[in-house]
RNA sequence: GGCGGCGUAGCCAAGUGGUUAAGGCGGAGGUCUGCAAAACCUCUACUCAGCGGUUCGAAUCCGCUCGCCGCCUCCA
């Protein structure tokens, strides 16, 4: 059994063989920096997050990848706007797209390239795109010429003649055909700009993603990423360019993930209608933002539904208790287990789970093997009691499955109250510890009611009171 | 106009030729509890937009119809 993407490329699951045996390289389109990201960015992030783990879960050693494009005509325009250099609106929001990746638990790629830093990489690529033959330079521009690359196309399965037709593009009359589009573009007075052959300017939004792949992961890799609206024309641009430049396969598979809408329309800045993620991690748990994205396929769309991210955390609730209850069960003995049923239910659970991943990274069906553990843990809880070794043990399991899909990260994270209550509270849970002692349940209700106001649930169990925080 | 996708329970969402159609949320009943909470158990789609067809057999393949969406332009 190998793992199984969908490749743009073909419109198939295929099998995954990678250049070579035992390693991945894996270059995912990162974000334009003008503006801090949405849900739909995060649902990309968080896609190739997962897939870069559960390639690592299956034991490959992966080189990820993922670019900041940090000069184009938005980050131009908006630095004029605020009177600020580009540079500097840039890191701006490339540092603001790090602190909403911490948030969602999306892990740095091993390399976050910046379009600025290789200019050099980007000015040769160009360069020998017109030795060749497959570019041409026009008044300090440079325009790649589609129709010398026959295959022009084949991933986005559009044809040069049928987009000729439908001819939205804009017209240029110093372009030797409509959709030819710009490698290298003069730079206009003021304008961030870099020296080259042609003059001073800067790349076009292609040429970096094709300088940057090809030099931190060679001429030809295993996977390239990114939202299906890059997959034309981005993406094939990127393919003419760097197989025109290198005679090479550029990348073996294609691996978009589908939209994030919101009610009848899609999510798009011009439409105005974003949810930035800096909000909706301050409305909701991160990591229940995290689930929620993650209970669609990624090649599916998402219809964004508030409502549903608070039901997510439910969930999330379920299994967070039991992570509580693991970590708290050492110096209270449970009885012993009944293990070999409960051991084979766990394996049973794991077998699911990543025959789910291997399946095209099927997370929602993963995430099912998860919950249906989850059931299992409990029942097991209340019968064997926490500490029961095959319980922690099953646990720990639950903890590394949920670790390939970026979950279930910490033992009760974040649910701890803040210190200076933290007395006071136990005070409360104390007080009312007495009083339903002295079968004084008015009185222990009220200190219930109290406590609950502070944000805190009591229970009481088979081995005591026990109280969570869940502010 | 071209290309692609979707329509599965109250809601979300897997499943794409053959065991009882995953899982989550919600709802109903039950166990436990002083009452709760949490957890667990049972139930909650004889049916997969509709109509035809292929097949021993289809939610799954084919055709048509209806509805929804995306790409073709910067866009995750």
């Amino acid at each position: 059994m190998s793992l199984k993407l969908h490749n743009t490329l073909t419109g198939q699951k295929e099998p995954f063989v990678p250049r070579t045996p035992g390693a991945v390289g894996m270059y995912v389109c990162g974000v334009t920096v003008y503006d801090l990201c949405h849900v739909g960015h995060a649902r990309s992030a968080v896609v190739f997050d997962v897939i870069r783990r559960a390639f690592e879960h299956r034991g490959y050693r992966v080189t990820f990848v993922k670019n900041f494009t940090d000069v184009d005509d938005k980050i131009i325009r908006r630095a004029q706007e605020e009177g600020v250099p580009a540079r500097e609106l840039a890191e701006r929001y490339v540092a603001g797209y790090r602190q909403d990746m911490v948030a969602l638990g999306v892990r740095a790629a091993d390399v976050e390239p910046k379009a600025t830093e290789h200019i050099p990489q980007m000015v040769a690529l160009v360069q020998g795109l017109i030795e060749r033959g497959f570019a041409y330079a026009v008044d300090g521009d440079v325009y790649f010429e589609v129709r010398k690359f026959p295959r022009y196309g084949r991933l986005s399965g559009k044809r040069p003649d049928e987009l000729r037709l439908g001819a939205r593009v804009e017209v240029d009359e110093r372009k030797r055909d409509p959709l030819d589009f710009a490698l290298w573009k003069r730079a206009k007075p003021g304008e961030p700009a870099w020296e080259s052959p042609w003059g001073p300017g800067r790349p076009g939004w292609h040429i970096e993603c094709s300088a940057m792949s090809m030099h931190y992961l060679g001429a030809s890799f295993d996977i390239h990423g990114g939202g299906e609206d890059l997959v034309f024309p981005h993406h094939e641009n990127e393919i003419a360019q760097s197989e025109a430049s290198t005679g090479q396969e550029f990348v073996r598979y294609w691996i978009h993930n589908g939209f994030v809408n919101l009610g009848a329309e899609k999510m798009s800045k011009s439409l105005g209608n974003v949810l930035l993620v800096r909000e909706l991690v301050k409305r909701h748990d991160p990591e229940a933002l995290r689930l929620y994205l993650l209970q669609t396929h990624y090649r599916h769309p998402l219809e964004y539904a508030e409502s549903r991210v608070g039901e997510t955390g439910r969930a999330l609730e379920r299994v967070r208790i039991l992570f509580e209850e693991a970590a708290r069960a050492p110096g209270r003995p449970g009885r012993a287990g009944t293990g070999e049923r409960f051991g084979e239910e766990i394996a049973a659970g794991r077998r699911r789970f990543e025959a789910a991943m291997d399946d095209d990274v099927n997370t929602p069906q993963a995430l099912g093997a998860l919950f249906e553990l989850v059931r299992v843990l409990h029942a097991y809880r209340a019968e064997a009691g926490p500490a029961d070794p095959a319980f922690q043990a099953g646990v720990a399991e639950l903890g590394r499955l949920g670790g390939v899909l970026g979950l279930f990260g910490g033992t009760g994270r974040g649910a701890e109250p803040p210190p200076e209550l933290r007395e006071r509270i136990e005070a409360l849970v104390r007080a009312r510890g007495e009083a339903r002692a002295r079968k004084a349940w008015a009185e222990a209700d009220r200190l219930r009611g109290e406590l609950a106001r502070l944000g805190v649930i009591v229970e009481d169990t088979r081995e005591g009171t026990t109280w969570r925080w869940r502010g």
